[in-house]
DNA sequence: GACCTTTGTTGTTCGGGGCAACTTATCCGT
DNA sequence: ACGGATAAGTTGCCCCGAACAACAAAGGTC
């Protein structure tokens, strides 16, 4: 019995209404707490409609009010009726956040506002199939639902892969170091927890660049690209403040630059992708780690102090590679996430160095290089993200959608 | 007595009308004609939204209606009342487009739905700095007005520039190879014509991209990269329907991508780049034209009927290149514009033979490559379509603004 | 020619944001 | 301590734009 679903170009007063209501909640949740004046300020929009949305955001069981005394700090100024404060609601929606890796997988319970309310982790270790991995993750998601009120309603769940995505479906085209072809893993996850809400599945790098661009190093740039080094290299990129996908929703595959056409074979049946140079197994190989290693290698390289000849020549590798990235994309900012941010404090000089000599000028002059702000859980939140977004873009929908009493669901 | 600018993320009714209004008009700009019932299937608005809509347009002189009996060619089908039909007007508002190259310019009158009205030509062979180029190209904008209705209202000037234009202000940061660094040229052409209306000045393979994507072979795909070979190699690039920009304005410059460090040193300082392999130097040598020759390029082009060696391998050159754009961006569509397009027929099999060894087969899948359907005409349209972009997002304040009684004022 | 289908037209309804007046709450100066 | 200034919440009303329904118009179909 639900109202028919628009389509076209057209703008009806409906949508306006949907659209003013998500931003609302969508400053909320970048802001965490806003008092309604500053929403009145942000959005542009009479007070009174702020205090109509604010209302139905507090009767959906999104918000809540806090008293106008909240700020006690004695840091007041202004005069004035102080504004009523809006802040999520302790039981509000939430979502599930996948990071899946090579060899391990981390889920979180993740609030709006992206706090993490519960997390697990489990290796996989020795699960070659889609299937078993998926048992494995559907266990630590109920694991992480245990503690949640039985009254907050999960709004679904999103899933961090490493490999190409389909975006239109989820679909994992290809995922080289889960050797996965066409696998829909969704599916799996559904299937193994008998429930039927919305999957969000996408590649690491970009739900990392989300993440980074939301409440992290890049919060307020809309052009960045952050760089992922698991075992193979890839990129997740915003620009226009829009993530970057392409048709199929595998932009940003910038390991398989050309680098040097002189280099090795790469698995992708090239020869000299960049990912030949600077991936996992050539940092292995430089700082005398195990190729078995691979998914260690942040812990090696934090116990190093000083870089070795072999690393200093991959950081200028690095270097000429962003050039190109910054030449083709022009960000503000280049997040090094995965092992890069432990190599680039060990190489940074070089880095820029390979940087200066090949990028062009202009584009050079207003980038700046950096390490996720959120550490080594960029791309579990960006999953998170991913899966808020609904809830953000149509908060009465997506909470209708949501399922509820989850714990007792799940239990099951 | 213009109603203040509302900032901030809201939307509210007025935002709705003024974007409906919009979207009516785009339509009808990008159709060339339309009937009233296509427009309420094709936004999704109620037939009497429609009807006021077309109706305003009708009465800021942009559009005018159609008899039904218009469709006349016995080829009607369907029952029920003809619907009347949408047009755009005769002496409707239109912009100047001028696309400036290395030794020429061309100047045109474009009205809406992309009709160039009126066109002039020069060389700027000789004209070394700014000024002496920007007064050249006032004559032409003086030649090309000549014609037009003196009630057609001139809404702007859309200009591109073969070099890195920053996107805030139009400075053309570097033109390499009209060796000019940050010119504003928007205020040199405007000077020279002695009137004030908004000049968009940006790169010419932006522009590219912008027309193919509206008007040319890239009428419904929203993820494309249009090459520009002219002198450098470009790129413009539309993502999700929107170009991509970057901070500054200057994405897309992948003539610099890194492609073969043992190669020649490039003009940018850099080794190896892209161009120094597929560039208009790297051709003319190839098929053995003079280096001055460079801007002739594609006529000696179109006078060959098969490749020799050399040229086959910058087909390799071309095919490889493209594919690491491809692993990037992900794109539906590759234009190829400029001598690629002259290049293109001669190599084909090369360059495919390029991308299949050395793109991701996923990205590959849902790739075309395939030539500008506009011709050389492509960069100037697409200075246009910029140009009419602020008419098209709000069609009230963009007519309320523009020039009336050109032919006259410009004239002086 | 009767009936159906589709569209334009017109008047009305509905809903959302803007606005103004009033109330409330704090700051600040005397 | 007290009143004015300031800023924000609340409330009722207005305006505007899209939806809707009823009717008229124009053509197709049998």
């Amino acid at each position: 019995m639900q109202a028919p679903r628009r389509v076209g170009t057209g703008t009806n007063q409906e949508a306006v209404r949907r659209h003013n209501l998500g931003t609302v909640l969508r400053h909320v949740h970048r802001a965490g707490q806003l008092s309604r004046a500053e929403l009145t300020r942000r959005m542009g929009l009479n007070r009174s409609t702020i205090a109509a949305l604010t209302a139905e955001l507090e009767t959906l069981g999104i918000t809540e009010r806090t008293g106008p005394a909240t700020v006690s700090a004695g840091e007041r100024q202004g005069a004035g009726r102080p504004s009523t404060g809006v802040r999520l609601a302790a039981t509000g929606p939430y979502v599930i956040a996948v990071d899946l890796r090579v060899d391990h997988a981390t889920v979180a319970r993740v609030g709006l506002g992206g706090a993490i309310q519960q997390r697990a982790h489990a290796s996989t270790a020795g699960l070659a199939e889609a299937w078993q991995v998926g048992a494995a993750v559907a266990t630590l998601i109920r694991k992480v639902v245990t503690d949640a009120s039985s009254s907050a309603p999960l709004v679904g769940i999103g899933i961090a892969v490493p490999g190409m995505v389909r975006r239109t479906d989820g679909l994992i085209r290809l995922a080289p170091n889960l050797e996965w072809h066409d696998v829909s893993f969704s599916s799996v996850v559904l299937a193994a927890l008998g429930v039927d809400i919305p999957v969000m599945v996408a590649n690491d790098a970009n739900l990392g660049a989300l993440a980074e661009h939301e409440r992290g190093a890049g919060v307020g740039v809309d052009d960045l690209v952050y760089i992922s080094g698991q075992v193979g290299v890839g990129a997740g990129i915003i620009t226009g403040g829009h993530p970057l996908e392409g048709v199929g929703g595998y932009a940003g595959e910038i390991g398989h630059l050309r680098f040097d056409p002189t280099g090795p074979p790469c698995h992708c049946g090239s020869t000299g992708c960049w990912e030949t140079a600077v991936g996992g197994p050539a940092i292995a190989a430089a700082i005398g780690s195990a190729l078995e290693d691979v998914a260690q290698l942040p812990q090696h390289l934090r116990q190093l102090t000083e870089a070795s000849p072999e690393l200093r020549r991959i950081g200028g590798d690095i270097g000429r590679g962003l050039a190109s990235i910054i030449n083709a994309f022009n960000p503000q900012l280049v997040v090094l996430g995965g092992y890069f941010s432990d190599v680039h404090p060990l190489v940074r000089d070089e880095i820029l160095d390979g940087l200066t000599c090949a990028a062009l000028p202009a584009a050079l002059d207003s980038v700046t290089l950096t390490v996720p702000s959120l550490g080594d859980d960029s791309v579990l939140l960006g999953a998170a993200e991913a899966a808020l977004d609904p809830l953000l873009v149509d908060p009465v929908a997506s909470i209708g959608t949501a399922l509820l009493d989850v714990p007792a669901r799940l239990a099951g």
